[in-house]
DNA sequence: TATAAACTTAGAGTTAACTCTAAGGTCAAG
DNA sequence: CTTGACCTTAGAGTTAACTCTAAGTTTATA
């Protein structure tokens, strides 16, 4: 049986990360002494630790939740609720990369454009380029 | 001249997100009626753009306020002032690509690993890969 | 027994960039 | 002169996921 600190140490959360878990609903603690602390068992440790990994490849706390809920009663549901849940993750993903590589390729534009140098900024590409309005212009750039 | 609400219809801003870059420092009606009404002219509506601009390629609004104080005294910075603030957020970019590449390479791992049917989730693959919590080990993967 | 480390709670603060509300003033049209 | 669209301000609310604080309690150690 682990205390909060313990608990946090093996896993690399901090105290407050996994009180707020619990606020959130992701976990308890399968016991509490008599003043009030928590104690944690192995199987408390695995949920957390599942927690952690799903939140680390990027499951919202809320996704988490849903997640727990298929784990503790999977006979009830089916791998296509799993997969909805990742599907659409992916989808959030996909987009953000989407708009990333957008913002990604116009900075690198807008770098090669400009000497980059002790100039004065007078003539500045980048700030022409901004000024134009038509820096969010798609284009096709030859590598 | 234009009124707050003309010159959101012509940016594709709302009134409220102009004040709120005026708050910011960012803008600021060249002109107010004697009822406070703010009045904006061409030189008003193409700063407005600039910034408008400069935030879809994804700088931050500290960001526009510093490209805008280069913008109104060009001799007085270099290009290379530009170009560090362009490069800080492009590198900032790359790294959020990172992560989400990432992420995206687990959740295809994932998606991979699971059928997705009707069946019962008892032995999805995924909520096993999320339990073993070696879901996040790298991996090279056979395309 | 004294002290320090660790624990408890409720609730506020953080961040970014808006977004909205309330309560009221202005202006053009009919 | 009234109605409705538009404007003003200050300030609160939103979102996500923590992160921290304050004030007090418990436990382990010397």
């Amino acid at each position: 049986m682990l205390r909060i600190g313990e608990l946090a140490t093996k896993t690399g959360l901090t105290a407050h990360t996994i009180r707020f878990y619990e606020k959130s609903g992701l976990i308890n603690a399968s016991q509490r002494s008599e003043s009030g602390y928590r104690y944690y068992t192995d199987t408390d440790v695995r949920q957390v630790e599942f927690v952690k990994t799903a939140r680390k490849i990027g499951f919202s706390v809320d996704d988490v939740s849903t997640l727990l809920s298929i784990r503790v009663d999977k006979s009830n549901h089916t791998c296509h609720d799993v997969t909805e849940i990742t599907q659409r993750k992916l989808n959030d993903v996909n987009e953000k990369i989407s708009e990333l590589l957008l913002m990604q390729q116009t900075l690198k534009i807008l770098l090669n454009s400009c000497c980059g140098g002790p100039e004065s900024a007078t003539h500045c590409s980048i700030m022409e380029a901004l000024d134009a309005s038509n820096a969010l212009k798609p284009r096709i750039i030859a590598e």
